[in-house]
DNA sequence: ATGAAAGCGCTAACAA
DNA sequence: TTGTTAGCGCTTTCAT
């Protein structure tokens, strides 16, 4: 009736649970006979070894995921891609969700990597780029995977995994020049949002690369909302020198400017290209089907997992790694050439 | 160096161990005087309990959150809810996104039922709706709350919060019957969708309750998504008789169909009145915003969480208890009166 | 190749 | 009011 033991176990098979444990952790110097009659034994009787005495023993099976990040879709696909690495190492996710203001994060945290919960932290923008942070747990024997915004890793103090918003912006930019535009306004800059940066960063790029300068009266300020979006588009449309092409910081942004535009007997892609930037919902959830950029936020997840779970498992302080994720333009209906003058 | 342990905190303050015990865990019985004196040294040493050893001791001090839902924002809203509570009463909560059609799910569950990693699991639609999957769970000592559309526990196997579809339909179309609508069409039903199907019905009652009957041509069968909601309002425009008013089934149905009216260059609301229901980021991420039902998923989840940790903690099986949340009807500003004929 | 003993950090049961 | 003794289910260490 009650949960077998590794005791019931060595009973019914006739052997010492030492043993038992020997089979169960693959262990070396079991005799095949004995290790399958142990076999049968634990499937007979459903045997599952207990979890929390193994963490008691060893360290803990647990990693947590801290996250700030009003952007459910983009957490969910990390979780899951946090979840899926997990699974196939046996171990356990805590999610965090907190708020990156507040000066509590550290001491949750510490509390509990301190109660021996968990032994890893995964952390994202705008949590993983708080060094204090970082150090503050570092401290605290916790290992660390950052993911963050740029082209590697910015220092030494833990592994990161990065993803170059920089060469994404860039990309998506010269797709648009390539097709012919010559006014193209940035939309969504938010000078506290690393991730925004850096797509501008790559949007100036590519216009240098191109000989060409970027009018700075089409870079608009602004919040990543689809009301922000619309509000920016409006006053782009008033503008003399009005674009022809929008690069939208995210696809909400550009959802909203689509609407905007349509408001204005603006037909999408034809009088107006307009691109988003993270292949949220959002960018199906608008007509044209938005061009935008994939960013495989599964795929980072995953591999800040496999990170953390590596840095668990192996005792020694191993040199710092960190690995980089390109990320994709998503071509679909929302951008074309520019009209004919 | 080391992670203290009650015994540190014992030697230091010259009392025996089991009198620290008793202290950290509020036991009655101790003098003020050795307790103040305890918890200064538990502070001087900055001592945490390990959660692991009582985990042996005790019960497991983590809920399972199993969900297979394609809608990032109704999850994390149910995982913060959720949290929330975990927090309030010192447990933690495993999230286990899973696939409802796989026969795996028991068996993942069963499994972390069984290392005692968790001791209690909270079921969301479609998951919650499986008899067998709960009898299952049930079998395995595991406390199980379920939350479900309806108004109330359909069954005494587990308790239940409900959420009531029907009584949300019924307010939600009487207001636009009552804004003097009379024809109002139902997109997105969806047979094997237990929420759809309350939605559906409530409509029907309100009709009925005004002495109306529903147009079944105005029924539309659809996914939950922004290109249904396309499709079928390009249906239902080609209609002669043509319907002032939406109830979409949910929020992304509506979006797709304000930007299908819009397309058909008719003024929403002014043209037709478009509701949708939900309240998830997509009712603000189109224009006009929705008018649309509030579904209060936060409080849902930590009311479940809040059972499951109650029948966690008391050893009694106590009566099955159901709590039942009212959705509220949010008015902005996608319907109207219709327009004059 | 196998087993016995010790002990992880804690709580429960029982003294004193 | 306080302390002692077990022992949770497992791994580690050290025999055999």
């Amino acid at each position: 009736m009650k949960k077998p033991t590794i005791k019931d176990v060595a009973k019914l098979a006739g052997v010492s649970f030492k043993t038992v444990s020997r089979v169960v952790n693959q262990e070396p110097n079991v005799s095949e006979e004995v290790k399958t009659k142990v076999q049968e034994c634990i499937t007979k009787l459903n045997y599952q070894p207990n979890h929390t005495a193994r963490t008691m023993r060893k360290a803990p099976f647990s990693l947590a995921f801290v996250y700030d990040n009003p952007n459910s879709h983009y957490v969910i696909e990390m979780q899951n891609g946090i979840i899926s690495e997990c699974r196939k190492r046996g171990f356990e996710l805590v999610i965090h969700p907190t708020d990156s203001r507040s000066e509590e994060v550290g001491r949750e945290l510490a509390a509990m990597i301190g109660s021996n919960q968990i032994g890893g932290v995964i952390l994202t923008p705008p949590l993983s780029e708080n060094r204090e942070l970082v150090t503050f747990l570092l401290n605290r024997d916790a290992k660390v995977v950052r993911i963050l915004s740029g082209s590697g890793a910015p220092d030494d103090l833990a592994p990161v995994v990065h993803v170059n918003d920089v060469e994404a912006g860039r990309r998506m930019t010269g797709y648009l020049l390539d097709l012919g535009h010559k006014n193209v306004a940035f939309l969504g800059y938010h000078a506290s949002h690393e991730s925004s940066r850096g797509r501008l960063e790559g949007f100036v790029q590519a216009h240098s690369e191109r000989g060409m300068k970027v009018d700075r009266n089409l870079v608009l300020d602004g919040e990543f909302t689809f009301d922000s979006g619309m509000a920016m588009t409006k006053q782009l449309l008033g503008l003399t020198n009005r674009p022809t092409a929008v690069f939208a910081c995210n696809d909400e942004i550009a959802a909203g400017a689509v609407f905007m535009a349509r408001l204005n007997q603006l037909q999408v892609p034809d009088d107006i290209s307009i691109v988003g930037f993270e292949n949220s919902p959002f960018s199906t959830q608008t007509w044209p089907h938005l061009t935008t950029i994939d960013q495989p936020n599964f795929d980072i997840a995953a591999c800040a997992a496999a990170m953390v779970i590596d840095m668990m498992q192996t005792k020694e302080v191993k040199s710092v790694k960190s690995r980089g994720f390109d990320l994709k333009l998503l071509v679909r209906d929302s951008a074309s050439a520019p009209p004919k003058p």
